[in-house]
DNA sequence: TCAAAAGTGTTATCCTTACACCCATGT
DNA sequence: ACATGGGTGTAAGGATAACACTTTTGA
């Protein structure tokens, strides 16, 4: 992170303050030739994509890296794209040879100012949320999936809330005693308490990005630059990733985890046929939680989301296991829309 | 739209291809000088903020425009803007007077390529849903309130469904039986049912933009550039806005109306103190439906959504109401918190 | 036989929905 | 008196949560 710019952080501008020693050599191709005839025209105004890649392998939750350090795929927009989706497969199929299936946008965003070779600059991100299926899941050059909880380890709670947050827990409540008025000491706690489920509330997996937020504000995250007052180990305080890409991820994730919930997008996870447990472990890895067996079953048929393929599954390690396919119909049905949830005057 | 530049127009690039005259002259302020500059020097990507500008007065839903025509109110994003979102303010507060409250994102997009005084130009538009109180809403200088439901007929079914739907609804139907194959007039067909409730379905106030895109798909709106096929008066198919303004318009509409079930954002709407029956129609007149209110009144109090000020209402025409406000406080509660909808193991 | 996973029911509880009804004020 | 809106209660139905139990395979 402080050391010299590594082959994949050519390709975009950090957006770190504090690195400011990005350099322009050795760039890759065709699609970089812009890019560096804009700089020299003196734009000042960088626009990047930034991709979450989600994959689940072997019941757990993957994103996709590139490079020695853990970056997340990314590129400047360039006058050749046809469009920002198609730019964001361009980079992405580019620099980790994965041809991407289901995109959406995530956020865009703009860091703080930048002094550039004597001229302010300004990086604009649009991240986006892109799902792989399970099958298509390869290591190539340059790239690697790694599990969301190595970045995260206070996420999974699939074997019970793990070790990291009770260290985490400690140390928030530090945090919320250290603040200088009493008036900011309660607001500290309060939110510290929603988020991470102090006294006996419940977890809730989906705040996800309001959780690193929080430990981010309370110095406990070790991003170079980050400004952490307090150096935790990774196996406490997560894999840091460069600049900002661990919030980005972290706003995938909450995404994707809110989204299940209501929109059958796990199938784009999962290979084309799958046992109910398989795709109850598919779902579990991305909530970080354990799902009653019976319930999820009731659950998933009653909205009938699956339909039997006739065969059946023999590896499974006991009885074998019928196989499903996603009915591709609820996606044009009226099933994938959700209730209401205003107390509508006669229906 | 086919005319020379309104004065609004002076500030951004128009995003649809037809129109490829404008120019820059008569600039206004300082806010400008960046931007000039910035074109001179050949930067060929540009990077427009636009606002979604939300209120409600008199039990209706309106939206802040700008100029003559029908446009939101937008500028370009300058080195000069500490953030997304000021630079956003900036632009709402400099050509409307109004300044800003509650701000979400809503979503970012690039047009088509364009050729702008022969080198190629791109637009990418991030665009904003602001909400501002009642009380805050005055005319002021080069903009106007709008009720939503002069550009969206279809969308407001508080009197029952609208007059316009069934001209739509016919007019769908021809447009889904001229697809060239047997699958493509079974898609159309089956997409517009969803969208417009044909056969029976229930209304989904929250399809809004998927309404406005089929009925853009369908040849059937009037935007200049738009290719409407067929003409229809403004009370059936709607006002035209400027540009894409009307899609951003639906994009912002739909993003609310769903957003209120799940988080009391109404609140940035209403008055500090209000009657139930006022909030009521508040959330009516977003949703464009009518709501049970013995049920409506249950669901707000049992959240503990607000508190009693002590204070009633005298002039409701009936029995004086009880006022109440909005408790602040379920903004850092778990209350705001919903519900998990995955069948959990063991709480 | 046992472990492991596949499946099926059943119950209690909560939430939503749909109504019916009474209360207080101005005209 | 009655129109208008304020405000309360209740019963039916559906969804959810919790848990108990049977079935089928491989080792």
């Amino acid at each position: 992170m402080t050391r010299g710019p590594a082959w994949y952080t050519l390709n975009r501008f950090s957006r770190v303050t504090s690195q400011s020693t990005a350099t322009f050599c050795n760039m890759q191709d065709q699609a970089t030739r812009n890019k560096n005839s804009n700089a020299r025209e003196g734009r000042d105004i960088n626009l990047d994509l930034i991709a979450v890649v989600a994959a689940v392998t072997d019941r757990e939750p993957c994103v996709l890296t590139i490079g020695e350090q853990d970056a997340l795929p990314s590129g400047p927009f360039e006058l050749s794209h046809r469009s920002l989706q198609s730019g964001l497969r361009d980079w992405v199929e580019q620099q980790t040879g994965h041809p991407l299936g289901y995109i959406e946008q995530l956020y865009t965003f703009a860091d703080r100012d930048r002094v550039e070779a004597g001229r302010k600059q300004r990086n604009i991100s649009i991240s986006y949320l892109a799902l792989i299926r399970q099958e298509a899941v390869a290591v190539s050059r340059n790239c690697d999936w790694k599990s969301w909880y190595a970045y995260f380890p206070w996420e999974d709670h699939r074997s019970g809330a793990p070790d990291a947050l009770s260290i985490l827990h400690r140390r928030l409540i530090a945090w919320a005693k250290g603040a200088s008025s009493m008036a900011a000491r309660r607001e500290r706690r309060q939110r510290a308490a929603i988020a991470f489920a102090f006294d006996d509330r419940p977890w809730n997996e989906d705040l996800t990005l309001q959780r690193y937020e929080l430990l981010f504000e309370a110095g406990l995250i070790g991003e170079a630059g980050g400004g952490a007052s307090i150096t935790l180990p990774a196996t406490v305080s997560g894999k840091p990733m460069v600049c900002d890409h661990r919030r980005i991820l972290a706003t995938g994730i909450a995404r994707l985890r809110s989204k299940i919930k209501y929109r059958p997008v796990v199938f784009e996870l999962t290979r084309p046929s799958f046992t109910l447990l398989q795709l109850q472990r598919t779902v579990e890895a991305l909530a970080g939680r354990l799902i009653n067996k019976p319930n999820f079953r009731r659950l998933v048929e009653q909205q009938e989301l699956v339909e039997e393929t006739g065969e059946t599954a023999l590896d499974t390690g006991g009885r074998p296991a019928k196989l499903f396919r996603f009915r591709r119909a609820v996606l044009d049905d009226s099933a994938a829309v959700v209730g209401t949830k205003l107390p509508l005057a006669r229906a």
